[in-house]
DNA sequence: AAATTTACATGACATTTGTCAGTTTTTGAA
DNA sequence: TTCAAAAACTGACAAATGTCATGTAAATTT
């Protein structure tokens, strides 16, 4: 497999795009790439990092726990995401857990390579400063949503968010399979009622499913339910 | 009054205390200087911004206006806060407005000074870095509040909130008043449901409140019932 | 000071959502 | 293939929260 940063398409949708030719072979030379197995953790919520995970292949989900033990999915990170770099620049532990929904492939970069190449190239510093800068919009926008929109609405967001970023196969369903309770816990309601909110999803022709998975049908009528009709 | 940034002590909280003297020098001649009464905006959501608002003195709501018309309170920004550097940053328009809770002061620091610092000096671009970092990180825990307690829970973590940012008069009572539509909608609730809560913190003699007024009389006790005994 | 507006407060009720208890289905390992 | 475990599902009920209606207090204007 080719693992050479320098010819990774992956590199392009993030904040390595800003790097230098010479920048870039050194991230390449630090780095090790790594496979996890569905459902493996690459970080604990709490650690300390001793680098970032460039996400080569497959989707992460990075959750939090309350103190009443649920786990809440705060974001997913698939192709070219880079985890982790919160925790680095602020030099703190993480307050993410990251755990992988499929099978994956991430490029581990230590710390002193992204260190050193933020206080020596402006471009790059803005590079990230940019991307933070949307997360935290993104982060902000979540924060309304779940103040004031129901849970029908959040989760048919979800499903949109999940169409629009990973796709759909060939009959229509979502690309990206997740588990009722990871539904449940990315738009922060209980399985149960989330489930329940399926049904009566499936039963109005908004969406339809086979097992797991998960398709659109109507996505108009999706589109208005969000809008409130 | 003393407008010098150089010896302007609100400096000291932000990013712009990685400046070099002559940086520094070049922010304060280009800066202006704004006053804002109580009730003003100082800027709107989906502006354009021109530069970034650096608070001197006084209290600010950052808010978003949902799909129905709700005011969503996202953050407080007072002393050394900088506000719109995340649009300016990111080159797109504000997606929060802000508004004085109180009368304030603010330096308004053009775009063109603040991008071509970042462009030049690595360490503003960390310093302002690590500030997004935590911000974002807030903005996480914000996410994972809302969907996991309940409203008398974050309505009391408000109060601690509000208690230790910006502290209590002699009498005990909180030294930022906010209406209690402004506290509905911080914590995302009806104005009502609010109020009602109010009443019964203060006949379990958790708070106490005079006129708009709220003060603190049981810390432990709200830390407790945050806990969810 | 009177009038008007705004904020605060409370009751009654509807709706949403969570919890518990149990059944069925699916999945994965032996 | 069979069995055990996990996930999906459903019903019944309780708790939390929103909405509407209405009244009262406080602040502001005239």
């Amino acid at each position: 497999m080719e693992t050479r940063c320098e010819s990774c398409i992956v590199r392009q949708y993030n904040s390595l795009r800003a790097l230098s030719k010479d920048e870039l072979k050194e991230v390449s030379n630090s780095k090790v790439l790594k496979s996890v197995k569905k459902g493996e953790s690459i970080f604990e919520e709490g650690e300390k990092l001793d680098g970032v995970y460039c996400v080569r292949d497959g989707v992460s989900k990075l959750s939090k726990l309350s103190a009443n033990g649920k786990e809440h999915i705060v974001k997913l990170a698939s192709n070219g995401v880079i985890m982790g770099q919160r925790s680095v620049i602020a030099d703190e532990t993480t307050h993410l857990r990251a755990v992988a929904i499929n099978d994956m492939t991430v490029c581990f970069i230590p710390k002193n390579t992204i260190i050193n190449t933020l206080n020596t190239n402006p471009n790059f510093a803005v590079e990230v400063l940019r991307h933070m800068a949307h997360d935290l919009k993104e982060a902000d926008n979540v924060i309304v949503n779940m103040s004031q929109k129901t849970v029908k609405q959040r989760l048919g967001e979800a499903f949109l968010y999940l169409k629009k970023s990973y796709g759909e196969d060939k009959d229509g369903f979502l690309n990206l399979t997740l588990s009722r309770d990871e539904y449940a816990n990315i738009v922060g309601t209980a399985s149960e009622s989330c489930i329940r909110i399926i049904s009566e999803f499936k039963k109005k022709g908004l969406i339809k499913t086979a097992g797991k998975k998960i398709g659109i049908s109507d996505e108009k009528g999706l589109l208005d339910l969000i809008a409130g009709f």
